[in-house]
DNA sequence: TTTATATAGTTGTCTAAACAACTATATGTC
DNA sequence: GACATATAGTTGTTTAGACAACTATATAAA
């Protein structure tokens, strides 16, 4: 574990960094072309509206990997471009439920065709196989990193319930 | 190529989302709670200084994969925090040297240690050879997306030499 | 030597992420 | 019903990324 730490430190730098960024950026670069006026974080969000509409910003939230504020701006700028809605929840009032509106249905299919494109020059080259086993690290990676979080919580809660 | 679109999408959130936010997010908490008040940013441009001390802010530029703009602000916070000095290059007068203070060099060895901390605890349960081939796909995405601007810059070019 | 061009860095503007503090509504408990 | 607590969302502040426009210095060409 602690002999191959230079190459984990390496790794370091593709996973945060240069693989994402350079994907973001060649879609951003891509919908620009393409007059599109919507950023990735933008469009990330539409993504799971398209899969399935009407999500409230919560929802949003853990689809995104977002936190609240940050839903809340995006989902302002992507009311200001007329792209969505947010409708007060008749069941429970604290509740805005996101609808797409027709403008944003049009951009559907453009954006995930260039989408599509990206990722395919993205991985040029890379076997599904390769893929696979990259999808699996990443995942674990989230994973580790994630459940973990609970534990660290538990123990403050258990701090706190000390009192 | 087309068979496989919708695994390929999946990865895609993989890749700019989920592990790198949650590695990022899980050493800049660690910082924190160690009283570290640096952004993983800043550690960043940091980590390539104490590889090597003097680096000019284009060649930050270059190590850190971001644009001059970025550098010239990262650096600014950086010197407010005194943890780094613009120097000017007696060669070449439009050149800043970026070099690291003592307290910069004190935090080096505690950073160092909470990074491949969190890295190993991202990387629990992964073995190496999944963590090579991770690391191969990740190179060749950067790659993949690094290398086509070249050609379509020079069409851009071509296209300006027809006027 | 003047002029064009390339390079290093800065500034302005917009968008977004992280975090803390906040409001409003809902739910559970006495 | 009153009170505590949890949940959904908003606002303020700081830091950062992307892009365009800019200044200053260096280099190449005429």
């Amino acid at each position: 574990m602690s002999n191959n730490q230079f190459k984990r430190g390496e790794l370091y730098s593709f996973i945060t960094g240069k693989a994402s960024t350079a994907i973001a950026r060649r879609l951003q670069k891509n919908f620009k072309q393409a007059n599109l006026d919507i950023t990735i974080e933008q469009w990330s969000v539409l993504y799971h509206l398209w899969k399935q509409d009407g999500l409230s910003q919560q929802q949003l939230c853990e689809a995104t990997f977002r936190d609240k504020p940050s839903i809340t701006r995006l989902v302002d700028n992507l009311e200001k471009l007329q792209l969505v809605k947010r409708v007060a929840s008749k069941d429970d009032r604290r509740i805005n439920m996101i609808y797409l509106t027709k403008e944003a249905a049009q951009l559907q299919e453009q954006t995930m065709e260039l989408a599509n494109q990206t990722l395919n020059e993205a991985l040029e080259g890379v076997t599904n196989g390769q893929i696979e086993i990259a999808k699996e690290v990443l995942q674990k990676v989230y994973d580790n990193l994630s459940a973990p979080l609970a534990s660290i919580e538990n123990g403050e809660q258990q701090r706190q319930l000390k009192r």
